[in-house]
DNA sequence: GGCATTTTTTACATCGTTGGAACAACGTTG
DNA sequence: CAACGTTGTTCCAACGATGTAAAAAATGCC
């Protein structure tokens, strides 16, 4: 692979005067950059990034990480991320922690290797403390709610907001027995979807039964199986449920499906992500869509902003959801 | 950011003598190991991998070519390359072509700005002549099928084999009217899919019929549902599809529950890829499975010997598949 | 203790690039 | 024609890490 120096050998100018047309500066005479640009052709020259970017100190470089990209949500945000990025001449470097803490603790740390300009996270499980692994002076950019209240950037819809407007609309269509499905104790997301649920129900005036709030340690399809299974054990069966993300709604669906319970008659279900496959089951699942291209443009905004200022007093972006009506609740 | 040199002047020894120390080689006192050691920790240095890298010529860096995140078999595969390459110390960085043959010729052409140590690349709409636009000398490996015939390292599953086992399946149930949907004029996974199609139906003795072959562009839900639209409208309409991935088979299923046919009494449906999607809808989807952790290890596996060894005769591994048989098919 | 041998440490050059200083060539001006 | 500013070029150092070779220290042996 040619070098620079290559190149200025070629074209019989020094490595400095290459460097200054690959950069476009001015002050190169017409018949040197002829020869340059030429010899640039002849060689077939590109830079070496990993080069340039030691000399820069900047890396050209955005970790994204996340739990998992099995999961739709998180897939279809790192496409948007991806695309937000590039018209930044960001390259993103994506990062599973598979969800657990250890996972989470551990990418955060390697963060500091120098490697990436910034960092946008999505944290699932990270506790008080947590963030003491990550490298001071990396700018990081949050995604979604987490329980530690530290002072960094963070972008996110208001799931308060958009639980009770889920929850208002179960109630709108009469149902009286509404059941919750993604309760977490360590999730600061779920908190606030279980906050917005219970502040829903008390407005309606309906009852908050401990019984109808099933926890899942975990939001893939078969967890709101298993959870479905045991709300519709119980004596006073629900005829609504509140899922917190659409895979735990697709499991529900199907669980309910399997009992022979009818979807939206006997019982209405809420999803949360606006997941594609949601639109296309049967019923199709009514479902909280958020912005996702809104929070990614968002997120990457804000990274390039506090990159190139890091004083910035850390930000709170709050991007916009809609409420999606399909068969799942009769719509 | 702490470096070498700052930790060598605290533990009072020379740079290189710290260099040995995290790089755990022999011939270091057991006094100045301890004394490194206390300084790494102290300062929190992290290597510079972008200097590491470019001293010991390789970048680290590896490049996963996909068309698009949002749809789930590659969102699936992807994780398990980051996975895969984790184990050889590579970074991986996606690019999305959005299935475009633009978008794939442009991300090909940018493989060789020296970022990269090698590419994994799954073509969609790559055509003869195109492959010139990729840096000679960068060591990539092609996932799937793909109509020009390069010398190049190629992972896949037996896509003619998958199909006959698909569509003999449908013609073991006692389905005559077999239908396909995913043809694609471009396509050499789709040609490959076509050609099992019709060598199972040939030696089942059943006919071929060209208003049984529905095209898709593209591979997403709404192409299915469109395909499956027109093969209801036909005169004789099929009693067994089987569609190129599992998208296409969600579209169809829906479709079909919308016109009122049911699955798989008066309709059998099978798909290709086995995403987690299909099995939790309802009905749950008949499919080919391939084994995606397979098919990412070979393939970063086979990169990272090309890497190593460029001289190599370029190699074809062909990973395994299943059936999956589901509700969609009676299973 | 003197010498050879082994172990440990250091200084230096290097990877490919770019910023800055220094320098050269040039035309303009007083 | 000397002094000057402008334009264009080159040289050198540096980014942070590592390989090499040489220097230094420790060890063994007679």
């Amino acid at each position: 692979m040619a070098t620079l120096k290559d190149v200025a050998a070629l074209a019989g100018v020094s490595v400095k005067t290459v460097s200054n047309v690959v950069n476009g500066h001015e002050f190169v005479k017409a018949e040197n950059r002829r020869r340059v640009e030429e010899a640039l052709l002849a060689t077939g020259y590109r830079p070496n990034l990993g080069a340039r970017n030691l000399r820069r100190g900047r890396t050209g470089f955005l970790a994204l990480v996340l739990p998992e990209l099995g999961i739709p949500y998180f897939a279809e945000l790192a496409g948007l991320v991806l695309q937000a990025a590039q018209a930044h001449e960001w390259n993103v470097l994506i990062e599973q922690t598979l969800g657990t803490r250890e996972g989470e603790r551990a990418t955060l740390a390697s963060l500091g290797t120098h490697l990436i300009d910034g960092a946008i996270v999505s944290p699932e499980a990270l506790q008080e403390g947590d963030f003491a692994a990550l490298a001071p002076g990396i700018p990081v950019v949050m995604l979604g709610e987490h329980t530690v209240d530290l002072p960094i950037d963070r972008v996110g819809i208001d799931n308060v907001a958009a639980a009770e407007d889920a929850v208002r609309h179960l109630v709108s269509l009469g149902r009286k027995r509404i059941a919750a499905i993604g309760a977490h104790p360590h999730r600061g997301t779920a908190a606030q979807r279980l906050e917005g649920y219970r502040s829903a129900l008390t407005t309606a005036g309906l009852p908050l039964r401990d019984d109808l709030v099933a926890t899942a340690l975990n939001y893939h399809r078969r967890d709101g199986a298993t959870a479905m299974a045991e709300l519709l054990a119980l004596p006073e069966p629900p005829d609504a449920v509140f899922c917190f993300n659409d895979l735990l709604a697709v499991g529900a669906l199907r669980m309910a499906a399997e009992r022979g319970v009818r979807v939206p008659e006997d019982l209405a279900v809420v999803g949360f992500d606006n997941n594609e496959e949601g639109s296309y089951g049967r019923p199709s699942l009514t479902t909280v869509a958020p912005d996702k291209a809104a929070i990614a443009e968002a997120a990457v905004d804000l990274l390039r902003r506090r990159v190139e200022t890091p004083d910035l007093p850390p930000e709170r972006v709050q991007t916009p959801f809609t409420l999606e009506i399909r068969e799942s609740t009769g719509g």
